[in-house]
DNA sequence: CAAACAGTTTAGCCTTGGCTAACAATATTG
DNA sequence: CAATATTGTTAGCCAAGGCTAAACTGTTTG
């Protein structure tokens, strides 16, 4: 016998108002975490790349692997998964495009990514700990968070 | 020449209010990112440890195998890494204990874990969302926005 | 137009964090 | 107290996402 000990509170003394949550719920917890990280990194990409594409009109490895801080050989073996995912399409040693998926997949990370930095800037946060945190927050912000985020920047700025 | 071109207004419009930020603090942006995530599993585990510790007296490998939704011998493997980093004793098919350092993990973890899941809900967010977005959320939040978090909450409360 | 430089790709390595299967130790119970 | 069930460990596999070094392509320029 594990979990759901009858007699835990023989042993440690229970803390009111902050018990362990149910099993169930707890595990699911970390599954969404462990599930959001595998695609954390890809729509990143996908991201930079939009911005790029909108902003420069190009695209190159290079520009990605200086804005991420990661080595070339990095962004490329990178660039053969989102290939292979059919994200983007690339001829070597061209500029990159974005799919159709890929350019949904942009455009949906680039609202989500909007909203979480105008919501932290609207909270009082600072304009650069607001990217570095918008950064990190925004792929484990669920849509009814994103709506309650928005509504608040919105509110905010009617005041 | 890469990044920072000159003729870019030429080939894409530029999108006035919105444009990406000079390549350093991007980078800085994305390498804070890919830090937290390095420390971010050994604090999840050292924290639940922790919280296994305070309302159940004990922390078995089965129980954080059950609550993280994963297998024990994933679990046996990460405990010898956290044996190995001076966060946890453990003495075989025995309980897990904190060393020094990682009940101080624990702690920190903790209290930013709290403060972030009681913003969200002081925000409006409902009780198993605050709780699924908060595990996301904690790695990623700055000192900075947690104090203002924190205080936000509190003055909800007065409310 | 050849040489030099910038950009890209490939090969091969490493660590992390998952998994299953097989085995070992401890606890529970008929 | 032996049999069974639970819990923990080990071995060995895999994919992801980093890296460096070396090879290759494309572009610029003397």
């Amino acid at each position: 016998m594990t979990d759901s000990n009858p007699n835990a509170s023989l042993t440690a003394p229970s803390i009111p108002g902050d018990a362990l949550p149910p099993v169930e719920q707890h595990a699911q917890q970390y599954a969404t975490v462990r599930n959001a990280h595998e695609t954390e990194l890809i729509e990143d990409y996908v991201e930079l790349i939009g911005d790029l594409l909108a902003h420069r009109g190009e695209a190159r490895a290079a520009d990605i692997a200086n804005r991420m801080a990661v080595s070339q050989a990095t962004v490329s073996k990178m660039i053969r998964r989102l290939n292979e995912l059919e994200l983007v399409t690339s001829k070597p040693y061209r500029s990159l495009f974005l799919t159709e998926a890929g350019q949904k997949m942009a455009e949906t990370s680039r609202a989500r990514h909007d909203i979480v930095l105008h919501f932290l800037r609207a909270l009082g946060v600072r304009d650069a700990t607001a990217r570095i945190d918008a950064e990190g927050m925004e792929h484990h912000v669920s849509d009814e968070t994103l709506s309650i985020m928005q509504r608040f920047t919105e509110q905010q700025q009617k005041n």
